[in-house]
DNA sequence: TCTCCTATAAATCTCGAGAAAAAACCTTGA
DNA sequence: TCAAGGTTTTTTCTCGAGATTTATAGGAGA
């Protein structure tokens, strides 16, 4: 029960190379607003925070663009990506498209290891939620990466790869926002008794329901986002 | 008439770096099958290839892993992504999932200035497939160039970048397949009158005849590619 | 002949320094 | 006060060399 252990993250995979690493760390600390959307990112600067060489840290940079969480222009420098409302409104949107598509795919194609896994996902969510609501920013940390096992472990059975990796990097992309989400909860949410019923929905083949709750499951956060105020969305374009 | 001046692409936007430079002639040499799928890419020897230093032939290769075209394994140097025939019949899917979503948007939302645009787009692919036949390669290039602006056209509409995003590194992708389709036409087509039919049922503004004749036209480059022998899909996996 | 181990070769990864470009600053003039 | 022009500073881009890892080749032993 004590996971005092350091809390190394387990489906992270251990990185082979110094890229490898300075890239999980800067895309960490972009998720979690450490560079806030619009940021300048300066080699210079950020290679002494990384403790890597500045080409090393460049090459970083690189990777973090096909993520879409950084743009680069050439002779100009590295940017965090920008957010808006309607730029949320569009992941929201484009994910459903491919995640309801990936789930039907799913329901009809996925076996009995694949039951299994979103029972064993499902599972892991759930005593993630019970410790969840301290404030404990340790506790949000292992409940995002275990929400985000749930999601993908529901379309695991999609044999389409291409559906999977464009759905990671749009879930990706909408964590940046639904941080901003956690700070006031306009909306009141049961977000455990959603999963359940999406849970059940899926464990019972019941592709119409259970697209129908990860929809409105998915487009509540969009609710959420759109009733935060503007300033939030105020990517300074300077520094 | 006579285009005998350097086919500097237009649509290309001029590299303001060296990496931009060699990123996208490399990425012309694998879609056109000069670095075939599964081949190593070493940046010892390419960089005398491309006339750059090691650093920057690698951040080239980076950015096309944005593309997936190239794949990186740490420690273990650079590849051109496999192709295979379950990859192509995935892109397809995938591909006509978005493609046709931003069709409909495109169909509901586009004004005269779209119109307009695929009117030229359609005007500029027709000339471009009288010129063809002659196994002419530097028509082909140019028939490949508004084939892609056509189609890129009809979705322009579409207010969604997340969509279009995609649908251009599928497209890209289901180059590389359709170049090893023109080697043998198993299917007899003429593309020029799905091209026509295409675009009369977008200026009617027909839904449902507009999405559907587009995934005909789609799927059929599918089979065609489909009934290729197995050995075009042999991708080394040395050198 | 096959396997395993070692030695060699090759490729990747990493860094710091110099050249080129962009941004910031500061002076001058109206 | 404002604008314009030129100078300084900062930042990006680029390259080559050294260190580390991986792949290859050769030989010993069974």
């Amino acid at each position: 029960m004590n996971e005092a252990v350091p809390p190394r993250t387990p489906e992270a995979v251990e990185p082979k190379t110094l890229v490898e690493g300075a890239y999980q760390r800067l895309r960490r600390d972009i998720i979690e607003g450490v560079h806030p959307p619009g940021e300048k990112l300066r080699v210079e600067h950020l290679k002494d925070r990384y403790e890597v060489g500045a080409g090393t840290l460049r090459e970083a940079l690189l990777l973090l663009v096909t993520d879409a969480l950084v743009v680069a222009q050439g002779q100009r420098g590295f940017r965090v990506s920008p957010i808006s409302i309607e730029d949320f409104e569009d992941i929201t949107r484009t994910r459903l498209l491919l995640e309801t598509e990936a789930l039907r795919q799913s329901l009809q194609l996925g076996g009995e290891d694949w039951e299994a896994a979103i029972v064993a996902a499902f599972h892991r969510l759930s005593r993630a939620e019970q410790k969840l609501g301290d404030n404990d920013s340790l506790a949000a940390e292992e409940w995002e990466r275990r929400n985000r096992a749930f999601h993908e472990a529901l379309i695991a059975a999609s044999p389409s790869r291409w559906i999977r990796h464009f759905q990671h990097i749009l879930y990706q992309q909408s964590e940046r926002y639904r941080r901003l989400s956690l700070f006031s909860h306009p909306i009141p949410r049961d977000i455990h008794a959603e999963h359940q019923a999406l849970f059940n929905a899926c464990l019972a083949r019941d592709t119409t329901r259970a697209t129908s709750i990860l929809t409105e499951h998915v487009l509540r956060t969009l609710d959420a986002v759109k009733l935060l105020p503007a300033e939030f969305f105020a990517g300074k374009r300077k520094s």
